[in-house]
This record gives C-alpha cells, structure tokens and sequence, in this order.
DNA sequence: CTGAAAGCGCTTACAG
DNA sequence: CTGAAAGCGCTTACAG
C-alpha cells in the first residue's frame, strides 16, 4: 500500500540504489537526481526510517533520561537537546525515571535495544555509582550529576561553589543561623551540601542540614516540621527550585515573613521566582548551554571514541533578590 | 560485534524462530522458553528495534508534536501521554514547532518516515484548517486546539464556557470595563476570545480585545502599551498561562496594584499563580487528563479505523484568587 | 556515475 | 510446538 523506493525507481527510470544515492550524499548526475526528485514528488514517496536504520547501523538516535519532565530545569535542558539534536538531523527519545533506579535500569535497556548513537543522563546517585565505563554499547554524557572520576563525560553545575556564595551572601547580610535543605538522591545536592558545609565552617558558624526527596511537596513538609521547631533557622538554603517552592510554601503555611522570619535562598532561576515579593535570592543554572555542552560533547566523544574523559563544570550566577535582605 | 538472535539460538540449541517466539507471545513449550531465557541470559541479547519494527511493520511509536514543551500546559500533557504510552509499551517522539507552520510540516513528514502509529498534535490555526481526514497514513489526535469538524478526533477544553465563567466572575466582582488578550496563532485563543466576547455581550458589557504571539514576553509588552493608554481596563483576561505572567510583569512595570487598578484573571493554575501576593484567579485545566484522554482516542481510533470522529470537550475549573478581589 | 545483488536482524506464513 | 525459508525496505560493497 504504502510507496517504496523501487516504486520510484519504476518511475525514474532508474535502480533502487540510484534513487538511493539521490536522496544521501552518494554521486550521482544531476540528471538522474531530477528524474528522482520528480519521481518521488509524483509519487509522494517517504523513505522508512526503520529500514534505513536497520542497514545503515546509524540509528541517529539519542536518548534523553531525566528524573521529570516537569522540572523547569530538565524541561530547559531537554529543549536545548532537542534542539541540537534536529538540527543535526537526529532524534531523541526521552524518558523519565522518577529518580527510580529500577526505571532508569529499565530505560538504558531500552536504548540498548534502539541501538542509540549515544544517552544524554541525569541518574541517581545509586545507579551513577553503578555505572562503570564501556558498559553500555553507547557512549554516555552525564548532565546535572556525575558519576565516578572517568567513567563518563558530564556537564555540570560548580555546585560547590554556587552553595558557598549563597552562604557567604547570607552571612554578609547578617545572618548566622543558616540551615539547608538538600534533596536525597542526587550527587548534585551532596556537592551543594558539601559546599554549604564548608562555607559554613569557613565562616566559623554551625551547619544544620535536612534531606528530602526532591520535590516541592517533600519539600514543604520537611519545612513545615523544620520550621515549626523552637531553635529553627533565620535563614534557609534550598537544593533545587521545586524544593525552593516547598519552602516558600511552608513559610506562607507557618505565617513567617520573608526575610523578616526567615531568609530564603535556593537554586534554578525560574521566572516565577522573580515574580514574588520578595523576589526570591536564587543561583540561575546556564540551562540552554548545558544541553547544548552535552550534545557537544556527545558528538566529541563519537568523533573520538578515545579521547579521555572530560567534565564540563558551568558556574551559576546569583541572582540576588529581596528573599535575602538584610537581617 | 553486537550479539543477534542466531547467537542465541545457537546458545540454546534451537531456531531463531523459537528464539523471536519465546520473546513474543508466540506459542513455545516451556522447556524451550527456559532454554531460551538462559541463552538471552548468557549472552546479554538486546533484540534490535528497528530490525523488528521493518519486519513486523508495527513501529509501536507515537508522535506528540506541541508548541513547546517549556510551556507548563505542554509539559504536563506530555507527561502525561508519555506515561500511558510506556505503559502501553510503545515509545514517543516528542517535536517542538514554536507555532511555525513550516516546523509543523516538517514534523508532519518525520512521522511519515517513522511510520508511527499515530500522533498527537497541538497544530497552530494555519495547520489544523489545512488538515484534511486521510490526509496522512495515521491516525491523528488533536490536543488543546481542534481543526475542521469531522476530520481528526480531538481532546480539548470548554474554552467559550471557560471564557464566560471568567467575565461573569469579574462583573459579579463588579468590574464592567474588561479587557481580553489573547494569543495570535490558536483555535484555543480564537474560542476563549468568542466566549469572553459573547458573555461580555451578554451583561450589556463593550469588549476590547487584543492579540499578541502567545508567549510571556509578547503578552508583557503588549500589556504595557495598552494598559498605558488613557482608557485603560480595569480587569484583564489573559490567554494562558505564559501570557498570564507577561500580564503580571507588565503591572509591575507600570505599578499598577493587583486587584486595585487592574484585576487579572487568566488560564492555567501553574504553581506560582497560587503564589504570588495576591493569588491570580484562572482557569483550570485538567491537564493529565487532556494527556490521558488523547492515548485513549488514539487507541480506540487504531481499533475501530472507521468509527465516527469523536471530540472529547473537557470542562475547567475556575480557581478564584485575591487578583479578582472586589472592585 | 550506474546497476544487480547481497544483507542489515528480525518475524511470520508455511510445512511438518 | 518447531524449523527452514522468505522477506520487511532500505544501503552499500562490488563490478562495470
């Protein structure tokens, strides 16, 4: 029923391998090449990816596995892959893992089985540690996380960095009990702990930090309790902007006022955080370049399949709003 | 390199054909199957997709071709019909069109390519009234937005009604000078445009309309150049929910207090609309269930080829906020 | 530059 | 239930 490429070949006047050049790079007059064209005009033909894929071995495949879709983060950088990837002819397959580990599993099987070119990947903690080089028949760039030293290209936050000069911000605006709240499953909010923690001892002050899943209503009740308590911090760091939204909301829930009760500072630079009023004091994620660095290195790596291991560490902006106004 | 499906039945002492029906539901004795598990086992196999797909011409993909996907409605929609179709086993190529009638054709003949088994579209004015039934070789399910009657099954929103609950509000609020902007490119805008103008109409009220590309940062300026005219509104509807927060910049920028000296009202209850100080008052959407629905018509429409066209109109559900306060 | 032929890795009638 | 064989629709050495 459909039309397929000998039926334009019949109507070329040419061999199916003609038709075939003409449509690829393969030399061919340019005679011949018209009389495709027009043949495949006439008859409306489409070539069957499937079949090209299948004898080509080029699957011009990537995929795309990220906890959620709906993070504003992962939606960012999942447009910029997408981007890159039809601009250079390829499509992308993308998955969402709920930050489950059996799922994420799951997932790479799958791309195994579409024989993709190569896997863009946020994993979790648990399977990044898992994840030995030269397991997959694909090569990997991990983004927003990374894994073991080596084993895979990534591109990620100076998240270290971006913790500290959120709490040297704080304490130059005069607070001292500052807590933080990190997410659970990722190493990015371990390195944003980490960094917390250092500048926190750098200053000479008491770290207090609680961990959740990461996401807002996680974050919420985490707050909530936190907050509730007698000694609860003047200030508050959050590991990601859907926390950050918990937060916001338990204040509102326990009736502090920002930054009179309680300071809030957090990451991801979301137009809404702007909006509120206060604007909410946030490190913005350069989010468009760290899809658009993972495709890079992507196709760096396929180029060069042995080049050594490389990482990519962005620097985030603070974006300084009212949230943390002097104490 | 890559181990096949002769490495497994060789492995288990059997045909590729048991092999390809022991992986299927195809009828093997159980002494066999195990065989055959183990040698799957022992080898690592991964069937190859593509080759299966060309043989068994049942791609098992769906397209979702939306505006873009950083559009909160979209984003949630397309989680939504990720989630049904993983769980139905098949896969979905995702495509961001930005509202262009060139990228939408383009995507158009992807999926030909792909041979897909069906998709789900959110096509801009132009498209959607160009789309003829049988125009393509599957079937298509237009989400948020329909086309000529009879010609796609389509999922979308009770925009007029949506519209009128919005004005009624608002004059119950006691307002009478209500302004309505709304996007350039969409059915969707077109039908909350009638319905706001019918039910202004309607209270003996005269509307003022304004069109704008649905984005925040067009929504933003056109807001201010209207709202800084002598005649101003006194209450804005807004399209949806990007546009909505270009709405609410554009107040900002000309220190116009919310509900004050302009209420807003607008689509989509996005989770900083409940935010913000005072909440924004919208419409909304049942976004999972729009996800849900579209997987539905399309399954049923794989089923039944010839069954009539069906079009599924869900209702919102107005969420009333501080934004809409009394006049 | 062009064509005839082989083959990518599966699934599926067809026999048995 | 099982196997040998054909074939899905392309691309690509191999000759010419």
């Amino acid at each position: 029923m459909s039309v397929g490429i000998r039926d334009v070949a019949r109507a070329a006047g040419v061999s199916t391998a003609t038709v075939s050049r003409a449509l690829g790079r393969g030399p061919v007059s340019d005679a011949l090449r018209e009389q495709v064209e027009a043949a495949v005009r006439a008859t409306g033909y489409r070539p069957n990816l499937s079949a090209r894929r299948l004898r080509s071995q080029a699957t011009q495949t990537i995929g795309l596995i990220v906890a959620d879709i709906r993070n504003p983060f992962f939606t960012a950088v999942s447009r910029a892959v997408e981007d890159a990837a039809y601009q250079a002819g390829m499509r992308v397959i993308l998955c969402n893992t709920d930050e489950d580990a059996e799922r994420e599993a799951l997932y790479l099987r799958l791309m195994q089985e579409e024989r993709v070119t190569g896997v863009i990947f946020a994993p979790t903690r648990t399977t990044a540690q898992a994840m030995r080089a030269g397991d997959l028949d694909f090569p990997v760039v991990l983004i927003d996380r990374s894994g073991p030293p080596g084993a895979h290209d990534s591109v990620v936050l100076d998240n270290t960095a971006a913790s500290a000069a959120l709490v040297d911000h704080l304490v130059a605006q005069g607070y001292a009990r500052i807590g933080g709240l990190f997410g659970s499953t990722s190493s990015t909010a371990q390195e944003r702990r980490a960094g917390y923690e250092a500048a926190m001892a750098r200053h000479g002050l008491e770290p207090a930090t609680r961990a959740c899943a990461p996401n807002a209503a996680a974050a919420e009740a985490e707050s909530v309790r936190w907050l509730a308590e007698g000694d609860r911090p003047e200030a508050l760091i959050v590991s990601n902007g859907l926390m950050l939204m918990g937060a916001v909301r338990a204040a509102r829930a326990l009736a502090l006022a920002v930054p009179g009760a309680l300071a809030l500072a957090g990451f991801d630079n979301e137009p809404w955080t702007e909006l509120l009023d206060p604007g909410l004091t946030v490190i913005e994620q350069p989010v468009a370049e760290i899809g658009a660095q993972a495709m890079n290195l992507l196709f760096d790596r396929l180029k060069s399949p042995d080049q050594p291991v490389r990482k990519v560490v962005l620097s985030g902006r603070p974006v300084l709003r009212g949230s943390t106004g002097r104490r």
